[in-house]
DNA sequence: ACCTTCTTTTGACAGAGTCCAAAGAAGGCG
DNA sequence: CGCCTTCTTTGGACTCTGTCAAAAGAAGGT
């Protein structure tokens, strides 16, 4: 919802070589505002915010915005594929076995030792390494009061329990 | 097929506290056989190879042994969980963007470094890092002679190029 | 303005995974 | 050894997520 992006998605779009159409910068800013959102989730958003749009446009959009790297992807075991806006600095994920909740974390030794495996055998190109930590966050280990593992955290949405 | 394991899968599978079952010992000896298979491949698997299963049950000894920490499931973004079986030693995973084709990677830097983020913000447990490098194998990243990119490998079902 | 090209829509479809109730094995106990 | 309880498996219908293909509709350059 907030317009305050140092560059405007039209011109973010037009920079990556789309069209600027109503769907694809709504979607932005949506995403923008509601990192880790899942594709069912940010329909959702987008219905109760009064922009209707096809299942299938939100599919071409979401892909779309992931080729021309507006968005990247990431899907954590369990969980269906998850939005967030590609911002400049590398950083990771901090995934909550109860809730799902996911939370970016910077890369945490600068930038070198995780992004060469000891060894890449028959694995000539090697362009990004994606770290996933799990555990569990406040609420879910908490002593069993507030809302433990067994209660699933409204923000997540389908979230299956491993 | 092989059962020249250290320990019998009737074994493992009482250890756990699981009931020993054809399917549940047959999933476990596939799987050792075939590391990072997806659910879907299982099936197919185990079909040729006479072992008939309904899906149902063999998503339920999938969830059974994933939970009990007999398997391990991951799952790269694009792709269906795979699953494999949860030897000891740390490792990470490699993934060829071209054809799908996972890889195991020993944990680059020991243990440590790849285990402990910068921060953890809100989150008191963290038990398990998960790293997935990216890249092309060397058949993906032949000068298109081969087998490119474009022709994916036959060994990955169902792969979506990102 | 016009025309080409790119986007969106619509509806049908495919695949993966889940829910539920009933039938069937495992294994403990007498 | 045989019964009984509990855990597993089966089968079928169903939901959800994502995809395909063709036609209608906007963007934007000339």
């Amino acid at each position: 919802m907030t317009s305050t992006d140092r560059t405007s998605p039209e011109e973010v779009l037009h920079d990556v070589g789309l069209r600027s159409t109503a769907p694809r910068r709504t979607v932005l800013e949506v995403v923008a505002d509601h990192p880790h959102v899942t594709a069912a989730g940010l329909a959702e958003l987008l219905g109760t915010a009064g922009h209707r749009m096809s299942r299938q446009s939100l599919y071409n959009v979401l892909e779309d915005l992931t080729r021309t790297g507006l968005l990247r992807s990431i899907q954590p075991t369990g969980s269906a594929p998850r939005y967030e806006t590609a911002v400049a600095g590398d950083h990771h994920h901090l995934v909550c076995r109860g809730c799902g909740t996911v939370v970016d974390v910077p890369c945490a030794v600068g930038t070198s030792p995780c992004l060469t495996p000891a060894q890449a055998p028959g694995f000539p190109v090697l362009d990004r390494a994606e770290v996933t930590w799990w555990g569990l966050c406040t609420d879910c280990s908490a002593p069993s009061g507030t809302s433990p593992a067994t209660a699933p955290h409204p923000a997540s949405d389908s979230w299956r329990t491993p």
